[in-house]
DNA sequence: ATGCAGGGCCTCC
DNA sequence: GGAGGCCCTGCA
């Protein structure tokens, strides 16, 4: 009836430890994987559902019931951000001169910045505001579950933007989103009288995409940077929220520094890929600084 | 029980 | 620009 799973396949790109796995399946940039076993996720890539393995030292492995052409790996190293070099990447951040960023990279050396569905990493962080992880995890699933489509393997996806242009707001807010029911709203409907806007921000230069995405309801800087940073992957996109906000005053000596002013030091210092070092700093934080 | 949380928006200064 | 209140909800 359904489709077979496919034999387990090893990713080849890309050689995690698990640490690093985890912080980058949910540290905050994806909301739609799970945890199964103490090494296993099951999750949505696109409008895929795949099940993935990790296993010592450093291999993961991947099975899903609808291959795409051009095999799973493949896609999934697109995913997972794969370029040229992370290398390279990882050593154009300012390490040698920045102790504490050494630090946090030390103890996730494989942390990737992932490439989402621009659409659906929109619709994600519009429900993120003043939310935990497993409470935005938990307003996805319900959304999922009650509006979007059966996956091969179980699971559903998301509903799409012209979907929630047709479901009432009340509903929106029995899946838990509160105020933020009004913002997807808001979106929804914008974006269904702007057909491209999606594709025309992935256009854009940074500054502009991230005007163009603040231009939508309950998308200021911060979401846009999110949307940006894990959706368009703009490694530029810097994400300032209070986490990240207080542990810059922290770790930086910058306690008498606006927002606003931690913010444009943090791009300034960590350069054309701050916002990598940004996710760098935010896994310490969670992980390492708990009191 | 009031307060607070990984944000945005509006108002007022 | 910057500070403060409000918007929902769940949990301490």
């Amino acid at each position: 009836m359904d489709n077979p799973w496919t034999d387990w396949k090893p990713l080849s790109n890309w050689r995690p430890d698990f640490e690093s796995l985890l912080e980058t399946l949910d540290g905050g940039q994806a909301f739609r994987w799970n945890r199964e076993e103490k090494h296993s996720f099951s999750g949505i890539m696109g409008n895929r559902m795949v099940r993935l393995r990790w296993s010592p030292p450093n291999r993961v492995h991947l099975s899903t019931p609808s291959p795409p052409p051009g095999g799973l790996p493949l896609a999934l190293e697109n995913y997972f951000g794969n370029r040229k070099s992370y290398k390279i990447l990882y050593d154009s951040l300012p390490w040698r001169s920045d102790p504490h960023l050494r630090r946090c990279m030390a103890a996730f050396p494989q942390l990737r910045i992932l490439r989402q569905d621009p659409a659906e990493t929109l619709l994600c962080f519009l429900c993120s505001a003043t939310k935990q992880i497993v409470q935005i995890k938990e307003m996805l699933a319900l959304l999922a579950d009650r509006f979007g489509d059966r996956l091969p393997g179980g699971m559903k996806s998301l509903p799409s933007w012209a979907q929630l242009s047709q479901i009432p707001e009340s509903d929106l807010r029995d899946c838990k989103m509160g105020f933020r029911a009004r913002n997807i709203k808001g979106t929804a409907r914008f974006l269904a009288e702007t057909p491209g806007f999606i594709g025309e921000v992935g256009r854009l230069p940074y500054a502009e995409a991230r005007e163009k995405l603040c231009q939508l309801p309950g998308v200021g800087k911060k979401v846009s940077d999110c949307v940006l940073l894990f959706g368009y992957d703009r490694l530029e996109a810097f994400p300032v929220d209070t986490w990240i906000l207080k542990a810059m005053q922290r770790r930086y000596r910058l306690h008498d520094r606006s927002h606003r002013q931690v913010a444009r030091f943090g791009r300034t210092h960590f350069g054309e890929s701050a916002g990598l070092a940004q996710q760098f700093l935010f896994a310490w934080e969670r992980n390492h600084a708990r009191k």
